[in-house]
This record gives structure tokens, C-alpha cells and sequence, in this order.
DNA sequence: CCGGTCACTGACAACGATTACCTGATGGAC
DNA sequence: GTCCATCAGGTAATCGTTGTCAGTGACCGG
């Protein structure tokens, strides 16, 4: 049996109030009695009130909430921003909306705008690949996290991915290796763009060949990612180190080395992930957080919620090599 | 400059008719004449119109969206869960809204609480402790997934957890392990208690002596398992076998054991992970798919939306045993 | 030629809360 | 003893959409 729900005049009508009133205590407007407010306090208690949100939102034109739009909420990365967002919104009383793109630049659009449609606070954006343009006619405040949008200049919270992979490169050239391998997510993906102009970069000055076929740029998971590794270490002269450009497809290196028993292989991976620290090697790592990054941008986002200054600037996010032993294993002299 | 929002009625004044007639193409009703349907449209079109979901769902008494709550959302576990709930829903134009408990049983009653004021249309909740009797007086259709709730009986999508963990023990046990040690998580979580009661039942069937020292029933995340198993490990007589009763917690056990470089003990995580198969010795481990859960918890929770059946009854996830070579480990005669 | 479906359309109220505006009373200042 | 400021509270409009119900012609069988 349920019982048919309370609303506001119930409580005004158990308090002998206006719902005007009630309404007052209920958002902690001053200017009631004390008396007042004791009765229509007792009143919502009793009768078990709750505010219809529903209700209060199209009346206010902006709902308690705070929309998330990422490539796939099951990537560790992604599900760690997720998380931290959210826990900074529980203490605000703002909910979270998740949405993901899958990776389609099409559906993109037509998620970002049913979340627009839904009147949510703000939005978090993890681009995919669409132009974003069409938020610029948009009053709802965006952040974009992790990677910067086409078409529309507002605040990102990013890290330098070019200057990253530029040093991981060095890195890896400092023990000896020539024949490094880069696996990154679809060029259309403008950190897997970014992270491949590092890589160019740095191997262009250490006057290093750039072979195509050291080169994939289609891992779009873990098992495209393991599939690629296992083909390059097939070569007639293989890669001696290998700069996986995302933690997801570094799991599916990891797996190709280790089933392979090729941990002779030099391997970085730009962000860490769980058992990096425990495999044997180690992983050597770019400690690429997401934790940071969404708090960073929940701090924008809230700035802006507060009708604070919408600085449009990038935040970037200093970023580490962590060095556990994966990525300081020496080239071999000429390979087999 | 953002432009004012176009509402129905400014579309219906734009095609010559009146909104109600404006609000019947939108939902796509059949009785409107081919000729007004066109210039709706147009108008539709021209003006760039997007229907006011607060609105409409205020006026609908429910929202199109279904909330989700768990205990950690960056658990790799749960966000798999939550990504898998999210696919189904796309289609049907449903959205999710995502909440943690915070592993924290105030907090927990206050957040279902909060989503409902939204006026979900549907919850699937992982309960953590909460006694979920107030859900009676509540009409919004509930599943509960991975954990059946106290004081309520509805369905739920689970695994034989206590069948399970039964067969883990009896597994190490055919490999020679009489010292098992047992890691959960609290016991207020319903899993964890259910796991810990399919060991005592095989270790009483079994013969083998029980000792408190083997059992860590407090372990929150992967650090204190960690130290939990360190601890153990420093036992003047320490387990020859480990039973991690949540991925999670598996995590740490892999680390600790892996630091130590004590890969000759018997290993089974129930829950796989990420690295599970790439370890040496690669984890045998319990196949407790989150996605699998997940789909049939929406399945359910559409056909109560869609107003069929509301058949009450749990449903249970036929779950494997992978042997990867951890829990395959033989004991060694009287340990050191 | 009339009553009766049928297809289409619109006026209006309602969803439940908030806000703009207004009313009375009280009280202090002059 | 007026008068205005202030306070407590109420009334009605409003947010944007959809359900209810009524109304208009057109068309049809009798």
C-alpha cells in the first residue's frame, strides 16, 4: 500500500500556515516567526515531508544537478573522476548525471543536448571528438576534463600531453633505445594526437627513424592494444621499448609481454593503473590522476555555479614520471 | 550572448496552432492532420526546439531517469555495473543518475532518499547495510543488485555467494591447504558475511580447525587487505592458501604477496580484475562478472517500469571457478 | 435531411513548488 | 498623534508541459 505522497500543502495545512510559509522554513528564510517555524518544523517532521525536486527545479529554471559526459564509465580513469565528482557534489546536495558518448562522435551531440535539455547546473565533458561550438549559444557553464574540446574555447582541465610523451621518449632514449613503439587511441581522440606529436617530437630530435610500422594509433581497447603489441613484437626487428598512450591500453601491453614472456621489453605507460606496481617488472608510469583532474574541474565548475568569473583558461596539471623499473630496462645490443 | 530557450509555445505560434497541438507531434501522436504535423516540425526545426524534460516530468509525476546507487563508484566493479545500466538505458531515452553510500548507512538511507525525491522512475541499489523497510511505502520499482537487502523482500540479482566460497576453500583444500585464510570486508556487508559462512561451513565439513588469526573480516579497500595479509604472513605459522573475498581486496593480497615475493601461496580472489590473468601465477579467481549482474538487474527493473510482473523473487547468477594456476598452488609440507 | 461517428484541434486546468506583490499590524521617530 | 519602516504572512501568478474535455467540420448510413 503506498501511501499517496505529501506535499507542501499538507504540511501548510498541519502548521495552519500559508504554503508560502512553509515554503520559507523549508529554505531557511528568516523572516519567520519562531513560533512559525517550530510549527511547521514539527509538521514536516510528522507527516514525513520531502521536497518534490521535480517541482522545485522547473520553478527555479535550473535543477540540482551536474551532468558527466565521458567516452566509457567503466575505464578506471574515468570511473575514478566520476567518483571524485561526486563525492565533492554529495556535500552541495548535487546530483550526479552520468552519460557516456561510447565513443561515438554522433551520439555525442545528442547526449551532451539531453542532459542540456534535462536543465542540469553544469556539465563535465570529457570530448570525444565532436565540435563543441554549439555551447557557445548555451548559458549552462562547462568544464572539460582532460582534454580540450574543437570549436569552442572555454576552460579545460588538462595535462601537458605533448610534454609528456616527449619525456617519456627521452626517457626511454637514455637507456639506449632507438626502435621505440607507440600505441595510442584513434588519432581523432585530440590527447591520442597530442601524446603522438610528443612522441614525434622527441624522436625527431634524437634523430631517430619514425617507422609507420612502430606506430598504432587504433587501440581503442585493451584487446586491440594486446593484439597490436603482440603484431610488432612479431616484426623482423621489433620494437625495443614500447610507450603505450593510455592506461587502458596499457593493460592489453601488459598482457602481450607477460604471455609472451617478452618483460625484456622497456615498456612506459602514460597513467597508472592498479597492479602496475606488483607485475614483475614494474611499471614505470606518467601518474596521470583522475582524481585531480576532476577536482580541479568540480572546482571550476563550482566557481562558475557561484556565478564566480568564468576564466575560460586551461588549468594544467603537473604531472610525474614514476620510475618502477619497466621503463629503465637497457636496449639490447642489436636485437635478435 | 546565449540565446532565451525556445519553448512550445513559441513553436506552436510559429506553426499557426496551439501547443497542445505542438505537444501532440512531439510525442508523436497520431492524430494530427500530415499538413499541421509538417509546419510543427518545421517549426521544430527552424527554431532549434528541445522539449523541457523538468517540465514534462514534473507534469508526468515521474522523471526518465533511473537511479544507481553503490558504495564506491570507482570500483572497477561497480563502474562496470553502473557502465553496463547506462548502455541499456540509452536507447530507451533514460538517464542515469549515480550516487555512492560511501560505504556509510546514514548517508545511505539519506542518498535513496534523495533520489527519490527526484522522483526516479526505477532504483538499483547495492545496499550496504541500511535497513531498506521504508521502501515499502514507496511505489518507485526497486532491484537490488550483488546484495539482498535487510528488512525487505524484493528482488534481487545475485550470486550464490555462500555456495561459492564454499567450493573455494573445498578447491585450495584438494591441493593439499588445511591453513586457509579467509580476507572479507566488514561483516555489516550481506556478501561478505555469506562468503565468510561458505568457509565455515567447508572448513567445519573438512575437519580443518578455524583460528581467528586467519580471518580478516574488516578489510574496506586494498591497503588494509594489504596489511591484513602482511600481517598474516608474519604469523609464526602463516597460511599456505588465501581466499580474497572481493576483488578489491584482491588487489591487496596481490601486492602484498607480490612485494614479498611470496608467489609459492595458494591464491583465489573471488571477482576477477583487470591483471588477474597476467600475474605469475596468473589468479584463479570466482567469475563474479558485474556486467552480467547488471544487465539482468535492468532487465528486471524495465519489466516493473513497463508495468509487467513484479515478480518478487532474487535471481541468481550461476557464477564459475577459473583456475589460472594461484589457486592451484599444492601446500608444502609443514611450512617453514 | 438528420443523427452519429470520426478526425482533428484548442481552451483550460493541473503537476508542486517558488516568487512578485500585497496586506495588516507593530513600533519607533518626529 | 501621525507617519513610515519593518515584519509576518497571504494571494495569485508562474515555471513548461501534458491530460481532460469540449468543439468543429466532414462524412456516412438510414
Amino acid at each position: 500500500m503506498s501511501t499517496s505522497p505529501i506535499r507542501l500543502r499538507d504540511v501548510a495545512l498541519a502548521a495552519g500556515t500559508s504554503t508560502k510559509t512553509a515554503s520559507r522554513v523549508i529554505n531557511g528564510d528568516a523572516r519567520v516567526a519562531v513560533d512559525t517555524r517550530k510549527r511547521v518544523q514539527e509538521a514536516v517532521d510528522s507527516l514525513g515531508y520531502q521536497v518534490d525536486l521535480m517541482a522545485r527545479s522547473l520553478r527555479k529554471g535550473v535543477d540540482d544537478t551536474v551532468g558527466i559526459v565521458v567516452p566509457t564509465i567503466g575505464d578506471p580513469f574515468f570511473a575514478k573522476a566520476i567518483e571524485e565528482i561526486e563525492q565533492m557534489a554529495l556535500p552541495r546536495g548535487i546530483n550526479i548525471l552520468v552519460a557516456s558518448n561510447s565513443r561515438d562522435p554522433h551520439l555525442e551531440r545528442k547526449v551532451v543536448d539531453g542532459l542540456l535539455a534535462r536543465r542540469v547546473a553544469g556539465l563535465i565533458v570529457t570530448p570525444f571528438s565532436t565540435d563543441y561550438s554549439f555551447l557557445e549559444r548555451v548559458s549552462t557553464p562547462v568544464v572539460f576534463l582532460d582534454r580540450h574540446p574543437e570549436g569552442i574555447n572555454v576552460g579545460a582541465v588538462i595535462v601537458d600531453d605533448e610534454g609528456s610523451a616527449h619525456r617519456i621518449v627521452m626517457h626511454l632514449a637514455s637507456f639506449g633505445h632507438r626502435r621505440i613503439a607507440l600505441l595510442t587511441d584513434g588519432l581523432t581522440v585530440k590527447t591520442s594526437r597530442l601524446r603522438r606529436e610528443g612522441y614525434l617530437r622527441a624522436m625527431g630530435e634524437l634523430g631517430f627513424p619514425v617507422e609507420v610500422e612502430l606506430q598504432a594509433t587504433g587501440c581503442v581497447d585493451a584487446a586491440q592494444a594486446e593484439a597490436c603489441t603482440n603484431h610488432m613484437l612479431d616484426l623482423p626487428v621489433p620494437p625495443t621499448a614500447i610507450f603505450s598512450a593510455r592506461s587502458e591500453t596499457s593493460l592489453g601491453v601488459v598482457r602481450a609481454l607477460h604471455l609472451r614472456g617478452r618483460t625484456d621489453i622497456a615498456f612506459v605507460s602514460f597513467g597508472d593503473f592498479a597492479t602496475a606496481d606488483v607485475l614483475n617488472p614494474a611499471v614505470t608510469v606518467i601518474d596521470h590522476d583522475p582524481r585531480v583532474l576532476a577536482r580541479k574541474a568540480m572546482e571550476m565548475l563550482s566557481e562558475r555555479l557561484d556565478g564566480t568569473l568564468p576564466s575560460a583558461d586551461d588549468f594544467v596539471i603537473p604531472v610525474e614520471l614514476i620510475a618502477r623499473g619497466s621503463g629503465e630496462l637497457p636496449a639490447l645490443r642489436a636485437a635478435s
